[in-house]
Order: structure tokens, then C-alpha cells, then sequence
DNA sequence: CTTTACAGTTAGCAATTATTAACTTAAAAT
DNA sequence: ATTTTAAGTTAATAATTGCTAACTGTAAAG
């Protein structure tokens, strides 16, 4: 509660190995990397998790889980559906920032890391944000919000898509401060387009 | 030139790193995986390239270059600025579909390795990339095709983004066939948004 | 006061990694 | 016909990996 001090090395454990996965890449995600940035031996680790593998498992369940909510609770705001959406996109980038992009670094990065207990936790997370998205999508076109050519499953998934695409651009111009800085604006784009009216 | 055979070791190392890369992400990119992939011995592999890293360069400034080119193809065919912006999207996805979405895994991957020689290849494709289409965006907001209240640098990058967008469905889903199965639709969405009029 | 449990250490193992060296072989160049 | 070269092999290297075992100190529980 004070400055810093006084997470558990548990905890420290997951934070410094989920810096690491999206900082730098499955690739640097070994025991010493981790135990060197808390401050330990990399044995030590062994002493909180079995394996690396129930230390990615922790991070995926706990980031995920952040994310998931996210729908929820725009949902639960019992908003017009273009509110709706447009809190959704709110959320997730509000979740984007608390976890400094990481959900969706972690979902590209085990998506293809051919583990398949990482892949069926990612899979299952992905399939129900989507099909949550999407009613909400084609209740929206019912209502003739939403345009009645767009597809709801793709669209949705271009919500989790094009936040991803920002973190890209923030790593790639070495930015530092928000991953989004206006927020509103990309909002805007994705619903109203960038052409003049 | 018939069916398949006869692209030099050189070649098939190349194309087996890459596709390494973009399936299985960096950690598999390992002397013996490529070596197996392509049914020579790890040792074989040093006959081609001094180092790993070697090959890395190699694989990312032949599908960067690919992808820089796009950009200047679409100003080439000498379109208005709304057309022009759409061609750029089509060259894109085009590019896409051809480096069975390499470009944009590789940045992703490399963005974040740490390599200051991958990074700057990176960075300097991405930069150039994004002044040429922000001076096109630009115009397009003083011929008022553009809404004048998109900032021109960022939506440079949600084009990238976009396409980012949809390789991360695409490796999500685990799904086969094209990436963007309906271009047209992607780009209806960037440059009229999803809202009905 | 002693015991126990926890959280760390050092040391080590077996596997894997990037890379090199020494050898083989077949084809091209002389 | 011989030499050279290219492209492969096997075998070895040093470093790093995930993980375990055996040990140490400290603080709470009895």
C-alpha cells in the first residue's frame, strides 16, 4: 500500500513474467529472466509455480478474465446499442491501458505457440467475447443502427483486432504514456469512418 | 518452374524460417526446426547464412519490401485521393494475402524482440510507410474528402492496424483460405464506418 | 525453547541451443 | 583426369534452458 512494497514474490512473479511476454516475446520467458527481474535466483521460482507453463496458465486466466468483464459491463449499463458499442470499445481500452496491452500480445503469442491447454484457455475466451459482440452487433442492425452489409462476427472480432494494432504502433514509435491517446477518436473512426460527409 | 521442385536450399530456408515465424512464433525459430522443415541437418543451414540472425534480416527486408511498394503502386495509378486511399488498401491486402500475412506477424514478432538491428529495419519501413500515406490523407482533408478531425499520422497506422486486425482473427480462429475474404468490405468499413446513414 | 514450514540459496542434471570443425561426396572447372 | 568447390554430413563445443536436490536461515506455532 505504500510506494511499492510488499507484493508477494507470487505476485511479482506474474507481473515480471507478463512484462516480459509482452515487452520482449515468448522467446526471453525463462525462469532466470524472470527471477532476475524480481530480484531472486531462478530457482526460487520453483518454490511458487511447478512449472513456467502454471505461470503462464496464472497470467492468461488472470488477464483474460479482466477482458471478459469488459462486455459485461457495458452491457449492464443498459445503454442505446450504438452506446453500448461504443462502450464496449471504452472498456477495452480502458483494460488495454490497466494492462499494458498485454491480452491481446498474449493471445497472438500462444495462439500460435502449439500448447494446446494455452490455446483452448484463449480459444474459449475469444469465442464467447465474440458471440457476445455480435448480438449485440445484430441487434443493432434489427434496429437499422448498424449497417445491414457488415458482418457481426468479423466486426467483432476487428474491435479486439484494431486495439492490438495499437499497441503495435505504440511499440513501434517508442511512445510512452497511454497506449490510446484519444480514445474518442478511434471510436469515431471505426464508427463513422474517415470520410467527410 | 514445374509443380514445385528446384528452389535452391538458400530459398526453401527462407521460406521455412518465415513460415516458422508466422506459425509457430520466434521460439521455434531454432537451427534444427528450419533444418528438419526442409530435410537437411541443422549443420546445413550454416553452408547458407553465417547466423540465425542472418536469416531473420534476410526474411525481414524481402516481406518488408514486398509491403513498401504497395503504397507507392497505389499513387502510381494516378486516382483521386478517395480512390487512391482505397487502391493503397487493396495493394495492402493484396501483399497480405500473397506473404500469407508475414508482414504484420513479423513486425509484431520483431517489434518487440529487442534486436536493435530488426527493430530498425522495422522502424524505418514503418515510418516511411506512414509519411507517404499521411501526406495522401492530408490532401484528401484539403480537398475535404477527408474528415478534417482525424489526425492524418494515427489514421495511417489504422490502416496497418486494420489489416493487423484481421491476421489476429485469422491466427485466432486457426481459420484456412484467405485473410480478408471480403476486401471490399474492410475497406466500405475504414472509410465509412459500421453506421448505418 | 524447540520444532516446523517457508522461502530462499547453491550446485547440478539432462536436454536443447547456436555454432564450428573435420570429413564426404558429387558435380563443375581446369 | 585431376582439382576445386559447393553442399551436405557427423561430431563436438560452450552456453542456456527447465527443473530438482540438498542445504540454510528465519519466523511463526507448539
Amino acid at each position: 500500500m505504500s510506494v511499492e512494497e510488499e507484493l508477494s514474490t507470487r505476485e511479482k512473479i506474474i507481473l515480471a513474467g507478463a512484462q516480459i511476454i509482452v515487452e520482449e516475446g515468448l522467446r526471453k520467458f525463462t525462469a532466470k529472466n524472470i527471477a532476475n527481474k524480481i530480484g531472486v535466483t531462478d530457482a526460487a521460482i520453483y518454490k511458487h509455480f511447478p512449472s513456467l507453463d502454471s505461470i503462464i496458465i496464472e497470467i492468461i486466466n488472470r488477464y483474460i478474465s479482466k477482458c471478459s468483464q469488459s462486455v459485461d459491463r457495458a452491457v449492464a449499463m443498459n445503454l442505446s446499442t450504438e452506446e453500448t458499442l461504443k462502450q464496449v470499445m471504452r472498456e477495452h481500452i480502458s483494460v488495454l491501458e490497466e494492462t499494458k496491452g498485454a491480452v491481446p500480445i498474449l493471445c497472438f503469442e500462444f495462439s500460435r505457440s502449439g500448447n494446446k491447454k494455452f490455446f483452448d484457455i484463449l480459444h474459449s475466451f475469444v469465442d464467447s467475447y465474440k458471440s457476445k459482440l455480435s448480438k449485440i452487433l445484430e441487434k443493432g442492425q434489427q434496429e437499422g443502427v448498424i449497417r445491414k452489409d457488415v458482418n457481426p462476427s468479423e466486426t467483432a472480432m476487428l474491435f479486439v483486432g484494431l486495439i492490438q494494432a495499437k499497441v503495435f504502433a505504440y511499440v513501434m514509435e517508442r511512445r510512452t504514456g497511454p497506449i490510446i491517446a484519444n480514445p474518442e477518436e478511434l471510436i469515431s473512426e471505426l464508427f463513422y469512418g474517415i470520410i467527410a460527409r
